[in-house]
DNA sequence: GCCACAAATCGTCAGTTGACGAATAATTTT
DNA sequence: AAAATTATTCGTCAACTGACGATTTGTGGC
């Protein structure tokens, strides 16, 4: 039986070698379904993200090193491949730990908030996800909702309700403005992915540095915005 | 001689009405050519922003009440009708007064960043504004550097030298330093566009209300990032 | 009223682009 | 080794798309 790693690098033979006829059949590389599948999600992450969604199904196959009409046997249409390489790319990212990362509180929420966003930076606000994420929310009006809701909402509520216990401060009356609050730091973060990724900034600073000016400010900010919780003595 | 105004509400007939004959020529509007120009150029900004700078001439013509061809009289090709549409409604919309406003030291800064966020808010980032300046950014690697390099960063300083003098403190020893902070507060609001504008995220807070907690919360940030200025006696 | 010029349209071309029927070849099964 | 299976490709269609030459029509000067 042949190993995977061996079938994933078979060079694949380019038609302008020398060959009998003009029309040359593409020397195949066959692949077992779900292994295709997942080459051609990664492929088109990548592809899709740098080229935006109208990109063509041709240039992608090419890029996969397949027929275009191969795509087409793999997904039912353009349109059913994007959304599965959503759902694998976009929305499964997150990860749980990082909630309860956020809620151990034996550690600073300073030291908290800088080990979360560094790794969500790396890991989440990549260029492609980023681009990705953006691409399709200009495009239509489900994806960022969805994520947002699901996700994001629940993070700032988390972030709030333990900054706001270590700092001795009120939480806010109502859900918008906790989570308005939130944005504050949760945007700058994003803001600074866009930057680099999207407007191509330059990185005078070491991201690490600028999230740590943002968590820092954020804390500071916070009992500026909130009351005192009368209950805690300071 | 015939007001602008008249022109310009002239009905234009449907072919659907009945007439004599199936290919039936447009009812046609004259315009003088920069007239015609400035509607297309209108026209374009909406258009482009909604759909993308993929979208087709055929349909822009169509939302101008014009035959396709007649952009190609106007505009040599796509790209110069793009470009120009940059020229005209991103890059020129920044209003040179709003540096003269930030730096009134009669007012508080908190009050002159509030005005001017606003107002900024309201004339720059909206929704057209942001998605054809995300459209063009995600597309080529022109647009956004430039808009940065020529007036955000000349902003940001502008607004670091107001908020640390009014504060007493130390202005941050590099140039990279002192934009990012001044950027977690501009990206805070741009963030706040994006939500608004791109994610189509709800609007729970007036936006005052929100710039206001942003405003506050950076400004209560900086003492926590920059040291006090000695010369200055708090 | 007629003419000249500019504004606007029609019709079309060549290159794309999503989609898919039919043919082909690699792999597994018997 | 032949047969069955299915991954993969070729070839093509119809609709789309940027571009533009040729033609028509409205407007102002004389």
């Amino acid at each position: 039986m042949k190993a995977k790693s061996e079938r994933l690098t078979a060079i694949r033979q380019k038609s302008s070698a020398a060959s009998p006829k003009g029309g040359v059949r593409r020397v195949t590389v066959r692949m077992p379904a779900a292994e295709r599948r997942a080459q051609i999600l990664n492929k088109a992450f990548e592809f899709f993200s740098e080229y935006g969604l109208t990109a063509q199904t041709r240039a992608l196959a090419e890029a996969c090193g397949i027929s275009q009409r191969l795509l087409y046997s793999v997904f039912p249409n353009k349109s059913a491949l994007i959304n599965a390489v959503y759902e694998t790319e976009i929305a499964g990212v997150f990860k749980a730990v990082w909630f309860v990362q956020l809620r151990d509180r034996s550690k600073p929420m300073t030291q908290r908030l800088n080990e979360f966003y560094r790794e969500y930076y790396d890991t989440v606000l990549t260029r492609r996800w980023m681009r990705l994420f953006l691409y399709a929310s200009l495009a239509e009006a489900e994806m960022a909702p969805t994520y947002i809701a699901s996700i994001i909402l629940h993070l700032l509520e988390t972030m709030m309700e333990e900054a706001v216990h270590e700092a001795g401060l009120c939480m806010p009356s109502g859900q918008a403005e906790l989570q308005e609050i939130g944005w504050i730091l949760h945007g700058a973060v994003s803001h600074l992915a866009i930057r680099r990724h999207i407007y191509h900034g330059e990185t005078p600073l070491a991201v690490e540095k600028v999230i740590a000016l943002q968590v820092t400010s954020f804390l500071a900010g916070l009992k500026a915005i909130l009351p005192a919780d009368v209950k805690d003595g300071a």
